[in-house]
DNA sequence: AATATACCATACCGGATGGTATTAAAAGAG
DNA sequence: CTCTTTTAATACCATCCGGTATGGTATATT
């Protein structure tokens, strides 16, 4: 079902007496560092070889101790992975979350925004999360949707208060902004991201050129 | 490796004196009949399960007949996966190919490339063939190259046109066509795409305010 | 110090996988 | 009809996988 993401990992020691919540487990320093480790180093393998690509053993090689401490943290491979997943999902776009538009000229506010944005999910980090992410959508529909809240549509979320900021100036026409910063952020990220997919990416110039069209788009079209 | 894609598929016998051609394989109706018949399970079955969902016998039990048959038509499972994708690429996107631009309206135009574009690339099973390439994307990397040249840029190619004819009748500013399209595909696909790869597909109310939005903001812009 | 718990190391289990070998039946070519 | 090649059926191989069992060690709380 892979739903029992935080009920009961420890699932050695099935609890005597079911009924008095059972001792619950002890957290250690040491515990948690050790945990910590085996999604630091799940996360790397997961990323370069893919869910099926990558055994238990393969990272219990890398991590050293032992199977069963996996197990007993996570428990199970779909369990490590999700747990994974959800911690890197978050990761990506925190350094974006902050950013304000104070410049009056709408242009250089979403050129700004576009920058950092298109700067980040071309890392060649976050280009194979995306490929792990989607590959496994089917397989994990819940953490699929975790992912998109917690990227794409967080993203269009800053975007959009910048757009929402101009409209109130009056700089922009009013319409609503969720919807144009979704636009704006797919003409932005779209292509480049294919593109890294592809094992190409765009190289700096053309990434400008991309987010400059795509201003220039939004703000004045191309009609005669 | 992976790259012997057309070289020696009949690999059985190794050809005693290596001089002579060694006896071209014997090509006959019911060889072709059964070579596509593996074809097309295997495509229904890589879709539905991705390329680590599904083993040769698998296929075999549904096609019927031998695995046997199976190696010596494709030699092997990556053999058999790449000519499955290099098969369906073109598929999709064929009913589009003749698409010509003679209203003197370019916003109606764009909207009815638009909404032939998406409605192909919403059909289950293309989004089902999105997720397997770009989950595949690593370890064949020729594949998701062939796919992209005839997928996103074949449909871009069309919006290409489109744009160009306009332009030349005045009626859009001079820009590169081509960038221009790719600016207006990604407006169009992507989001609609993400959603039905998170399994929620958007209506068809949605995708039609989408395509108007992105056919807007092509030609006008949103600036006061 | 004693006890309970987390961790380590390793062996093991049932099952599945890609791929090969062998032998027999079917079908095309001359 | 005969000979050659393709297809079928099946058994087989080596390997790997997720997960469990066991037995012993480190660590933290009492």
């Amino acid at each position: 079902m892979s739903t029992a993401r935080r009920s009961a990992p420890r699932t050695t020691t099935p609890s005597p007496e079911a009924g008095v919540a059972a001792t619950a487990p002890r957290v250690t320093k040491r515990g948690l560092e050790r945990r910590d480790r085996i999604l630091e180093v799940a996360a790397e393998m997961f990323l370069a070889h893919g869910y099926d690509g990558v055994s238990i053993d393969d990272i219990v090689k890398v991590v050293g101790g032992s199977k069963t401490n996996v197990y007993s943290h996570f428990g199970g491979k779909e369990g490590l992975f999700a747990a994974v997943v959800e911690e890197m999902c978050g990761d990506f776009l925190d350094g974006l979350q902050g950013m304000e538009a104070t410049d009056p000229d709408p242009a250089a506010g979403l050129r700004a925004i576009g920058r950092a944005l298109v700067a980040v999910l071309l890392e060649a980090r976050h280009v194979a999360f995306q490929r792990l992410v989607i590959a496994e959508s089917g397989r994990f529909p819940a953490m699929a949707r975790a992912w998109f809240e917690a990227g794409p549509q967080r993203a269009r979320a800053v975007i959009a208060r910048c757009i929402a900021f101009h409209q109130q100036a009056g700089r922009l026409r009013p319409a609503d902004p969720a919807r144009m910063a979704t636009r704006f952020h797919d003409m932005i990220v779209t292509n480049g991201l294919y593109q890294a997919l592809l094992g190409t990416p765009p190289a700096a110039q053309e990434r400008e050129a991309a987010i400059d069209e795509a201003v220039a788009t939004l703000l004045h079209g191309h009609a005669a």
